[in-house]
This record gives C-alpha cells, sequence and structure tokens, in this order.
RNA sequence: GGCGAGUUGGCGGAGAGGUUACGCAGCGGAUUGCAAAUCCGUGUAGACCGGUUCGAUUCCGGUACUCGCCUCCA
C-alpha cells in the first residue's frame, strides 16, 4: 500500500499518515463563508485538498473516505449583506451556495462526502456550549458565553504563541465582561432583527468557531484523521476549535494532522476580501479560462508555497493541457505510475508529480503505453478528465463565427495551392490574430479556437 | 514587538549529501513556400557569511531580504 506522508502543522514536520480507521478515513475542511462569490483565493485549499481526497479515495478506496466541508451560513456579514440589500439571510445564503457549487464544479473539485450547514446543526453548538460551561471551561458573561482560554493548559500548541505573547500583541477589543482578553465568543446574544435561537443563555446565535467544532463532533467523531484550511485560520479559527474540541470530548487531539495551504498572492501581495485585490473564480471564467487551467496553474506550486497567479502561467497551462489532449485524444488510460504517485503521496507534491506527467508524455514507444499512465495519472489529480476538456475540442462559437472561419481558411487554403503565398500569408496572420491556431499538414489543415478567440477582430478578413 | 514560512538557472518550479528534474522561453538542426505544430540536440542555477564533511545548492549556525499570522479573511 501506498505509504502517504503529510506536513501535520501541529508538529511542524512531516509524518506517515495512518488514519485511526482504514474502513473510514475522515477529513474536515473549513468552508466558505456564503455571502459572496468565492474568490481565486477561496479555490486554493479546494483544489488542494480535493487532490488529497482522491488520494485517500484512490489508496483506501472511494468508499473508505469521508470528507466534510462546511458552508458557515450564519455569520454577522451575511447579515449585514442582508441589511445593506434588503433581502433575506436565507435568499442569500442559498444563492451563494449555488454559486459555490457552480465555481467549484468547474475547477473540477469533487463534492464533499457530507457539506453541512451552520444553520442545520445549531442544536449540536447548543448542546457543546453547555458542556463547556458545565466542565469548567466556558461561562456566561453579559448575555454571552466565553471560552475561557486560560483553563486549557494546551492552549496556543497549534500555533505556537503563548497567552501572554498574545495578549502583548494584541490587537482584540478587549470587552469588559472578559475574564481573560483572549477569551473567545461561543455564543453571542442576538436583537430582534438578528437571527438567533432560544437557548438557556437567551435568544442568541453561536460564535464562529464552534460551528467546525460541532459539526466535526457530529459528523466525523471526537476525533478524526485530517483537519486542513488556509494557512490564515490557524490563528485563531483553529487552535480555538482545538481548545473547544479537545475540552468538551475529554480527548487529546481533534484531528491527528492539520494541514494549511499557503496563500494565493496577486503581484506579491495576499489576495484578500480586505485589500480589495481580489478577483472571483467567475470572473476568470467569465473571461474564457478553463477551469481545468485554472486547476492545473493552481496545482503547479506546492500547497505549502505562496503562488502569485500570472497571465503567463495561464499561458502555459493552456498550451500544455492543450498538448497533451491533442496528443491523447483516442488513447485509454491504464494505470496510475508508481513514480507519479510517489510524489502525490509525498505531502502532496503536485508540482512534482505534474513534472512526472511531462516525462510520462515524452513517451518514445509506438504503443504510447506511457501516454496512457499520464491519463490515468492524471486523474488523481482532476486533470484530463472527460467533464473538463470541452475547451479544447469544441468547435462551438456562437454568432456563426465558425462558419466565416471555415471559409477564410479554404480561401486561404485556395491562395497557397495558386502560390499566392501574400494573399494566404495575410489572412493566416488575421486569423492568428483573432485567436485562432492553425496547423498544416500537407495538403490538409485544421484549426481551433484559443481561449483568447475574439469574432470581432475577423471583421477585416471576410 | 511576538510567532511562522520562504529565498534554486531568463521565467515558472521539484527532488536528491556526490550521478539529467521537468516545463516555458532562448539557441542550433530537421521539416515547411514562409510560419505554426511536431521531432532531434543544447547553454544557463540554488540570496549572503561561516561551520560539519573527502565532497553541500542539499545538513547546522548567523546575516539580509520577501511574505504570512497575531483583526473578518482560504
Amino acid at each position: 500500500m501506498t505509504t502517504i506522508r503529510l506536513h501535520n502543522s501541529r508538529t511542524r514536520t512531516k509524518e506517515v499518515f495512518t488514519p485511526l480507521d482504514a474502513n473510514n478515513v475522515r477529513m474536515y475542511v473549513c468552508g466558505p463563508t456564503v455571502y459572496d462569490r468565492a474568490h481565486l483565493g477561496n479555490a486554493r485549499p479546494v483544489v488542494a485538498f480535493d487532490v488529497l481526497f482522491r488520494l485517500l479515495r484512490h489508496v483506501y478506496g472511494a468508499d473508505h473516505v469521508t470528507y466534510v466541508r462546511n458552508f458557515t451560513d450564519v455569520d454577522d456579514k451575511i447579515n449585514a449583506r442582508a441589511a445593506q440589500t434588503g433581502r433575506t439571510i436565507t435568499d442569500i445564503t442559498d444563492e451563494t451556495i449555488g454559486w459555490y457549487h457552480a465555481d467549484m464544479d468547474a475547477l473540477g473539485a469533487l463534492r464533499p462526502t457530507v457539506e453541512p450547514r451552520a444553520t442545520e446543526w445549531i442544536g449540536a453548538m447548543k448542546d457543546m456550549v453547555a458542556e463547556l460551561i458545565a466542565n469548567g471551561h466556558a461561562y456566561e458573561a453579559d448575555g454571552h458565553v466565553l471560552f475561557a482560554v486560560e483553563s486549557y493548559a494546551a492552549y496556543g500548541a497549534l500555533s505556537g504563541r503563548s497567552i501572554d505573547d498574545m495578549i502583548a500583541g494584541a490587537r482584540v477589543e478587549v470587552a469588559p465582561y472578559k475574564r481573560n482578553p483572549m477569551d473567545f465568543v461561543l455564543w453571542k446574544p442576538s436583537s430582534d432583527d438578528l437571527p438567533g435561537w432560544e437557548s438557556a443563555w437567551g435568544r442568541g446565535r453561536p460564535g464562529w468557531h464552534i460551528e467546525c467544532s460541532a459539526m466535526a463532533r457530529e459528523l466525523l467523531g471526537a476525533t478524526f484523521d485530517v483537519h486542513a484550511g488556509g494557512n490564515d485560520l490557524l490563528f485563531p479559527h483553529h487552535e480555538n476549535e482545538i481548545a473547544q474540541s479537545c475540552c468538551a470530548n475529554g480527548t487529546e487531539n481533534m484531528a491527528q494532522v492539520w494541514l494549511h495551504n499557503e496563500m494565493l498572492q496577486v503581484e506579491g501581495k495576499k489576495m484578500s476580501k480586505s485589500l480589495g485585490n481580489f478577483f472571483t473564480v467567475r470572473d476568470l471564467l467569465d473571461q474564457g479560462v478553463p477551469g481545468e487551467v485554472i486547476r492545473f496553474v493552481m496545482l503547479s506550486t506546492h500547497y505549502r508555497k505562496p503562488m502569485d497567479w500570472t497571465e503567463k502561467k495561464r499561458e502555459e497551462a493552456e498550451a500544455t493541457l492543450r498538448k497533451w489532449r491533442h496528443a491523447t485524444a483516442g488513447l485509454e488510460p491504464s494505470e496510475v505510475d508508481e513514480r507519479f504517485i510517489e510524489y502525490l503521496a509525498d505531502d502532496l507534491n503536485t508540482a512534482g508529480a505534474i513534472g512526472q506527467l511531462h516525462w510520462l508524455f515524452n513517451d518514445p514507444s509506438y504503443d504510447k503505453s506511457m501516454q496512457r499512465r499520464l491519463l490515468a495519472s492524471a486523474k488523481l489529480l482532476g486533470l484530463m478528465s472527460e467533464d473538463l476538456g470541452d475547451w479544447v475540442l469544441t468547435k462551438e462559437i456562437t454568432g456563426g463565427a465558425d462558419r466565416v472561419v471555415m471559409d477564410l481558411m479554404s480561401q486561404r487554403f485556395q491562395y497557397r495551392q495558386m502560390k499566392l503565398y501574400d494573399m494566404a500569408d495575410k489572412i493566416r496572420d488575421g486569423l492568428h490574430a483573432a485567436g485562432v491556431i492553425i496547423e498544416d499538414q500537407g495538403d490538409r489543415y485544421s484549426y481551433e479556437f484559443s481561449v483568447n478567440f475574439d469574432p470581432a477582430k475577423l471583421e477585416g478578413l471576410k
């Protein structure tokens, strides 16, 4: 069996992965707060940990892996959006979840086994809060329920900070009702105009961190195998999750392995909503960038390294996938390449794995056995699948442009036969400028539309 | 200020204490009316300063710089 190694943020080392139960390998990834379109940075953990999901399914069997990714659909940002637009909260969250699914599907991400919505698990959250109060790890104050960080000796272990350090450098709001400035909210009161649920502490709503702890426990158990998310969630979100879960469940660990992806950057800076330098996955898809190309770019950098999104990478990824898809059209996938899987099993080294795919592609044999392996292997990266391949071979272009291009191609062919090369080249250059890729093969020719294809640029050529 | 990650050839980006990463671009050649595509060949590295070693880009220490977290954020 393939040995998987993963870099555990908790121990800061790469460790051999051994599931608690090989018949049910369990992973949890923090999902989105659903108030807006997912930006490109949101897609990085989705794609990275989708590869982990595929790898685990490959190694342990598709029926033996449970992947939970939540939707945070109760949150102050959602409330603010509702107040600002006059729409209802469920209207906003339902729509945003639909967008999220559409966008992540376009990137070839498999749907997780379970996608719980926080609002469906309020009861479980209230139970957990009550347990934490009962065993002395939480207290009620001024309508809030707060977690007492000093009651948990291991608080700070994941992020490597002491409570004193945190207070020293803290910019947290110091509320008078907190015993310790670092204490965080488990339950907060809701005014009548905000979503709220009746509870032993009055009408209120859950704090952000308790949502993940409660849903993870309900769906995966008190301890499970992998908990993953963006590196910016490491503190405070994951630190707080551990505190809540371990104190409520009386366990030493919440998850065996914690994985954190590095940030996606634009122009060397983190892409984030607060900086306003972000664009959404949908923006790219609408510009004609295929989801498979976005995915390829994401996977060409290791998940624990910062990655810049650039136009050049997009072009290279597109050219590579186009080349692979043309050359392997009609080939049947065989088995997954061993060297490839070694890369992947080594802490999800997708960049190395792609390098191996390049190596397989340069297969000199007549039966193309290595290229058939490429096809089988690439599936583990979610690449080269049939459902993501439309962008290469499709000729369906709106507005009758296909007809126009065909006529121009045939005209050019005639000019060439008549050796009127100036005329032929003029058409070729014009088609090229419009984004049409031309290939001559002896007395035959073919063409294809690049993603930059712009029908308007054909106008002068007719 | 505290905590953490990183710095590889023109660009992107891996592995390995000594043996080709790989891709793109470049260069030379084949092919072509010329291109494109394809094929063959090929140059260029590992921030800086020390240490360990027969030998380090790879291990250890320090310096510089970049980035992230400490506040909602993937």
